[in-house]
DNA sequence: GGGCGCATGTAAAGCGTTACATGATTGC
DNA sequence: GCAATCATGTAACGCTTTACATGCGCCC
């Protein structure tokens, strides 16, 4: 896929300057498609060109002018498109399942202190979505149409972070019983 | 880090040349870092110019002639210094849980169709990982030194598809009773 | 005769990261 | 006075993907 779908997905929440979506990217979206302010810019020039996203210029007094972007017909219609297309499976990039490939070459401290580090971070990451969940939706049982999607998502952020700290903490056990 | 540190480890395993590797790429340490064949005969250049591998060149009367890269000194010092250095957290890059997030775009029979092929594909890994287990662990509690990692790695593998295959399964579920 | 395995590459285009650039207002 | 927030970009570089290119031997 690319950017320009999750941008598209964005749009379709709510309309949105770029500076909004690079916002939404470090955030809910992005919990699984980042994105910098740069490549958002870019990427929004060429959908308008594209004809799927139509830009109202909005002057304000003293902040800086800003260009709202919505979904046009034809936007809508892509990213219909782009939900129906069979989606590949994606490739997993993991610079630390690689290190942890080598592990015998670094002594058994080294290694336990970048495991235990790495599960630190899962666990602080696993809070912000806890928190996320009882902020947003505080009642999983009565989720609106629209809400679904993203408690589905965020379901799906908990338990990656859940399973990171699981096989932490399964390296540290096997590593500290021989 | 970059795909010079995933051959670096492959390389610590085993001389090889970039075919091989290639064919490596495609099954254990591509788990967790893919690349092209492309990718692979581009950086082996350059870490060879950069002293990190040394290559014997071999003619073989019928097949093509090979290169076989071994690790330098050098670069048994760079892999052991990037080991050594922190592990900035990876981002995940799921196209899958994007589109979840609009999933009330779509009407619930594609959505589940999708959901079920995904799960179906993760199973499908996760059949490929357990065969492995056997093949090359079938005594965990009996590792060699070198053996810890990749073991390790694998069990990071399974993890995954495991954890793929219960988020499908809580999507399927919440979306079929409603 | 056709496809697969071995073996190595080049070229172009697209995508992503990092650095640079500007400028006013608000809060500490 | 300094940093953060709002707001939008350009430029250079590097990594990744896709397409193109070659050529022999073996098996069905």
């Amino acid at each position: 896929m690319a950017l320009e779908h999750a941008i598209l997905v964005s749009l379709a929440e709510r309309s949105a300057t770029g500076y909004d979506l690079a916002r939404r990217f470090d955030a809910s979206i992005g919990r699984f498609w980042k994105a910098s302010h740069q490549q958002i810019y870019k990427v929004l020039a060429r959908m308008e060109a594209d004809g799927w996203t139509s830009a109202e210029h909005i002057a304000q007094g003293a902040r800086p002018d800003k260009k709202v972007y919505a979904l046009t017909e034809a936007g809508r219609g892509e990213l219909i498109a782009w939900l129906a297309r069979a989606t590949p499976p994606e490739q997993v990039r993991s610079e630390f399942a690689v290190k942890i490939r080598a592990l015998h070459l670094l002594d058994r401290v080294t290694v336990l202190d970048a495991v235990r580090a790495r599960r630190a971070d899962h666990q602080a990451r696993l809070d912000g979505y806890d928190l996320s969940m009882s902020k947003f939706f505080p009642d999983p049982s009565a989720l609106a149409e629209e809400e679904i999607g993203p408690y589905l998502a965020l379901r799906g952020g908990i338990r990656l972070e859940r399973n990171g700290i699981d096989w932490c903490n399964e390296i540290i056990e096997t590593l500290e019983n021989r």
